[in-house]
DNA sequence: GCATTAAGTGGCC
DNA sequence: GGCCACTTAATGC
């Protein structure tokens, strides 16, 4: 079985003289739940593409305390800050929340599909349009909301990201994250992480499956 | 079985 | 909402 590199996130629609150029650059490669891609620091050798799994940028303290600096999905593309410019090391430690199954391109291959594929350059650029926005948005509702607001706010996006609708309009999320991972990315203890969601699921806002996977209501209208 | 990790709770600030 | 202490459940070698 050959590996193909899909359609998948910004990469869509790819045409075929892109993807074959692609997939002779790079290589691909499934990292267990917990390991660590990179350190911050670290030379930046490779680029990522997320075929399938979670993985965790974050930034680190001296007391150990992290804070998830961004959540990378299927179809997302990363290290992103810096890309092209003064990317001689990585920005952040990423870890798999999740296995994963990732696409790598190494940076000069990268750089080099950019340069002689404008058309994937330009997609290229309006994924990280978007993720500038998610960044924006993001440190307004940090700034601007409660933290039982985030949390529904960011199972919401992960839901719509990663998740799946059902006939009754709840979405699943596919996938467990611990409470210790939410508390990363919302800047929070996971005790409060723990007792936030318990008052959600008895506000009819979430609820909780069987294996631990979290289902989210999206109601615009009753956002809290 | 024993150690480790995640989740949940109560209390105090 | 953070932090600490403690309990319980789940997972691992």
């Amino acid at each position: 079985m050959i590996d193909r590199l899909p359609e998948l996130g910004w990469l869509q629609p790819l045409s075929e003289k892109e993807r074959t150029q692609l997939e002779k650059e790079g290589r691909f490669r499934t990292y267990p739940s917990k390991s660590v891609l990179f350190f911050q620091g670290q030379p930046l050798s490779d680029y990522f593409f997320i075929l399938d799994g979670l993985v965790s940028a974050y930034q680190q303290n001296e007391s150990g305390k992290r804070l998830s600096v961004s959540l990378f999905t299927p179809g997302d593309f990363f290290p992103h800050v810096g890309l092209l410019t003064d990317a001689g090391a990585y920005p952040a430690n990423a870890e798999a929340i999740t296995s994963c199954r990732l696409f790598i391109l190494p940076k000069e291959k990268a750089w080099a599909a950019f340069e002689t594929l404008p058309a994937l350059r330009r997609k290229l650029t309006r994924f990280l349009i978007r993720k500038n926005h998610e960044l924006m948005q993001r440190y307004s509702d940090a700034l601007l909301h409660s933290a039982a607001d985030r949390l529904l706010n960011f199972l919401r996006q992960l839901a719509l990201k990663i998740g799946r609708r059902r006939a009754d309009g709840w979405y699943a999320i596919g996938i467990h994250l611990t409470g210790q991972n939410i508390a990363d990315y919302l800047g929070i203890a996971p005790e409060t992480v723990s007792r936030l969601l318990h008052q959600l699921v008895s506000e009819r806002f979430v609820r909780r499956e069987e294996d631990r996977k979290l289902l989210v209501k999206i109601d615009p209208q009753k956002g809290r």
